[in-house]
Order: structure tokens, then C-alpha cells, then sequence
DNA sequence: GCCAACGTTGGC
DNA sequence: GCCAACGTTGGC
């Protein structure tokens, strides 16, 4: 079984990496939409190494590593009336979000920016420097990991 | 804060 | 099953 590799964006002011630092490790809630959802719920494998994305930020980019230490399994926050993930079409006898635990590897020692990623012409074709991409979810190829990490530092 | 690009919902 | 309306994402 090969490891797989991802791209996961969190906005900073919510969740950043300083705060996965800081715990470890943290359960990655929240997400409803359906094909980071399905990436999620039927690829990623315990092992996996994914970055962890600064979106909306000052400047946006990659700020660090993180490994996926558990598979996807029901997003309980979808089942909270109270939490801001509600989804009452989401029952624990039939979830319809998934989550997966993500464990803290390393902040890169230079932050990659979108900008950089953008103007690197190895990096052609990565997803997150298309048009329009939304997905809070991606893959990214092996290639494009290491070239990224490099670009890091890490 | 703006707004383009996108995903989802719901009326028909 | 179409598609307009709506809500959200996320770069700038």
C-alpha cells in the first residue's frame, strides 16, 4: 500500500499550524462538500502525508506537514444542533460527513506561497493553483509533495 | 470587503 | 432533469 498525498486548507484565524503544533493532533471537522467528503470517506489511509494549506490568509500557501493518522469516519459534529457543522440530514446510523485525525509532522522552515507555487513551472498543473478551485480537499502527485517540501525547506 | 467562481437546493 | 437562485469559498 503506497501513501497517498493531500492538500487540506484550513484558514488560519480558525485553525492554523501553529495550533496543530501546539496540539499534536486534531480530528479534521467540518467539511461538507461532497468530493472532499468522498476523499476523505474512501482514500485517504492512516499514513498518508498531507500539507496543511493556509487559505484565506496573508499571503495563502503551505504552511507545514501533517500525517493522517486515522481513516475517515462520521463527522460527529454534524450530528450537534448546536455546532455550526450542523446537518440534520446526518444521522449517526447513516452519516453523511466523514472526518479523518491528522497528527502534526513539521512546520516547513519557509512558508510556500500560492504566489510560488504559481511560479513554479514544476508545479504546472497543480490543483490548487487552478482557476476557481475550491476543493478543501485535494490530491496532490508525489512529485509535486517533494518539490513543495523542498520548497520548504522541510 | 469585494466579487468571481463554484456547489447545492428547490421549483417547475 | 433543467436551471435560476442562493450560499459559500477564497484570492485579491
Amino acid at each position: 500500500m503506497t501513501t497517498q498525498y493531500w492538500l487540506m486548507k484550513s484558514e488560519p484565524t480558525s485553525y492554523s499550524i501553529d495550533d496543530l503544533k501546539r496540539d499534536k493532533k486534531t480530528f479534521w471537522s467540518g467539511v461538507r462538500n461532497f468530493q472532499a467528503r468522498n476523499f476523505m470517506r474512501d482514500q485517504m489511509k492512516t499514513g498518508d502525508l498531507a500539507f496543511f494549506y493556509h487559505s484565506n490568509a496573508e499571503p495563502s500557501g503551505v504552511a507545514g506537514i501533517m500525517r493522517i493518522c486515522k481513516a475517515g469516519y462520521a463527522d460527529t459534529t454534524a450530528f450537534d444542533p448546536k455546532d455550526k457543522h450542523f446537518d440534520p440530514k446526518s444521522i449517526p446510523t447513516r452519516p453523511q460527513w466523514f472526518m479523518v485525525d491528522v497528527q502534526f509532522v513539521e512546520k516547513l522552515p519557509r512558508f510556500v506561497s500560492l504566489e510560488e507555487i504559481k511560479r513554479n513551472p514544476k508545479l504546472s498543473g497543480i490543483m490548487v493553483a487552478m482557476r476557481g478551485s475550491r476543493l478543501s480537499i485535494q490530491p496532490v502527485s508525489k512529485a509535486h509533495f517533494e518539490i513543495i517540501q523542498k520548497m520548504g525547506g522541510g
